[in-house]
DNA sequence: AATCGTTGTTGCAAATTTTGCAATGATACG
DNA sequence: CGTATCATTGCAAAATTTGCAACAACGATT
């Protein structure tokens, strides 16, 4: 991406400042560092002068500068024309949407992105949220709307989108578990639990958990899907966590409560997912900005 | 490299044919055809129609044919300028030169080199020829002239010198090995050789060797460098093979002899060596020009 | 109609390049 | 002097690109 270290360096022109201008461009100062040095090698001058507490731009860098504007404002005037020409954006774009994802931000993001351009067709996958980043990384997707995971590859591109708040829900049935949770101090370590078996919401409810310090959970199941989580929990077996908007959702409603005041849950942090990659990419692009 | 995407693709406009461009710029077809692929799908249109017979220019490819014209004769426009600027071209240039070179073209070279740019610094080692990759490779040097291997990983780029033969060479003064080659059918089998210990050379060797059908040679000895080889055959230790330069520069070179007719040895292919990485680089290119 | 020869594309592993982290060197500021 | 900044470098890990081989499409030829 030749493009970018054009850009990096008109930025870094401006900052006369690596650390900068290298947190502005999401990469290292390394990286920077690295790739004004392939530039200044392939033209066989040097574009700064860095005395170690300042930098600042040579003769030959001035006129790299201009160039360097030169060829970005080039190419986004080519980007116009030929989008200009198409008159509206066309093409395919395969968005894979978790099942969280699903029930509470999809419909909102299509509309308004199918509003902007309707010619572009959308195939949508659903499935498991875990699957998200593999699929975006394998391109069997070119997006994907997920939960950020704790960490991610650098590989990937990812917008917030929203927070999803989860709750700590009970049966509201007659049975065991709904009356141990209604007394004044749950007993927490006898409380049969659903856990969700993997994913960013298992780590949520095990910190969520320890904070509790009442030992071992007893755990009744684990379950792969909040749906099903939900369902478990209307059924009687047991006390979950699962996102809200689930929950909300769910034809069991009826049949759960949130528990309050039994601690806090960090949110999901829904966004969106692509390969840093094909960030270039228009169809991508204009996806990235009409949300 | 970016550069070299806009470059294929301003030849395959010319010749609407991806196997030839691909040969002209020395990759694979598939590679170019993934090179356009790339710009094509960041640019979000298609630039080529192929339907498998041919290949032609679309509406949007003329104008990215413009754009790609525009943006390298601004880039070449820039090194002009900028090396007008510095009106000589300066700086350090490493390189590596195997001892046969040394002999028979570095002078040359070198000469010719320092009168079109007389403000570059030249640092020259010297060393065994098997080294000169592996440190063209790691960057300890710019570049190298050198034997060219039978495998040349594709990351070397290679441009071919001259031809430096081989001979087959035997001692002058009375001894047994002299007595041996002067008999009218050479017992090849019964003759001490001496061998090149690895490299271009010993592959040479074995080549020539293995086409005489005698068996396994009688070695007498292997060894490192070529002057150490030819001095031995003039010590009388055997019979060896080396090339015609650098027995021409011995200073033993009166006591050794060259066997004529028995058989043809493909000669060293000279050349200079450096990394494909490093073409772009102005000072590089001056020398590759230069010579 | 079946087969062959061309030509561009794709799966895949290997080769090559790029990246970030941690360590370094250099320098200003307390 | 010690500490804090700031750019650069060694190094291993991560990401990208490449070529080969297999393939698919299609015209030419038998």
């Amino acid at each position: 991406m030749e493009q970018k270290s054009l850009k990096m360096f008109c930025h870094l022109a401006q900052t006369l400042h690596f650390g900068k201008t290298a947190e502005a461009h999401h990469v290292s100062a390394s990286t920077l560092s690295r790739a004004i040095q392939r530039i200044e090698t392939e033209l066989g001058c040097e574009l700064l002068l860095r005395d170690n507490r300042s930098v600042v731009l040579t003769e030959a860098g001035q006129q790299f500068l201009q160039f360097a504007q030169q060829q970005l404002a080039q190419w986004q005037s080519l980007q116009l024309a030929l989008n200009d020409q198409q008159t509206q954006l066309q093409g395919k774009l395969h968005i894979f949407c978790s099942v969280t994802a699903a029930y509470s931000h999809l419909p909102s993001l299509l509309d308004s992105f199918r509003q902007q351009h309707p010619l572009v067709e959308i195939m949508l996958t659903t499935g498991d949220a875990a699957d998200a980043f593999e699929q975006v990384q394998q391109q069997a997707v070119d997006l994907a709307i997920a939960v950020k995971p704790e960490t991610l590859s650098r590989m990937f591109h990812f917008q917030a989108l929203a927070q999803i708040p989860l709750a700590v829900i009970a049966p509201t049935m007659a049975c065991q578990v709904q009356q141990a949770v209604n007394q004044s101090v749950i007993p927490w370590a006898n409380i049969p639990m659903i856990l969700p078996e993997h994913g960013v919401a298992r780590k949520r409810f095990d910190y969520w958990y320890r904070r509790k310090q009442q030992g071992k959970p007893n755990i009744y199941a684990t379950v792969a899907g909040h749906e099903a989580l939900v369902s478990m929990v209307a059924l009687g077996c047991g006390v979950g966590i699962a996102p809200k908007v689930v929950v909300e959702n769910s034809p069991v409603k009826d049949r759960v409560q949130y528990l309050e005041g039994v601690g806090d849950i960090a949110p999901f942090e829904l966004g969106i997912c692509c390969l840093n990659q094909s960030r270039e990419q228009s169809l991508i692009q204009a996806f990235l900005r009409a949300i």
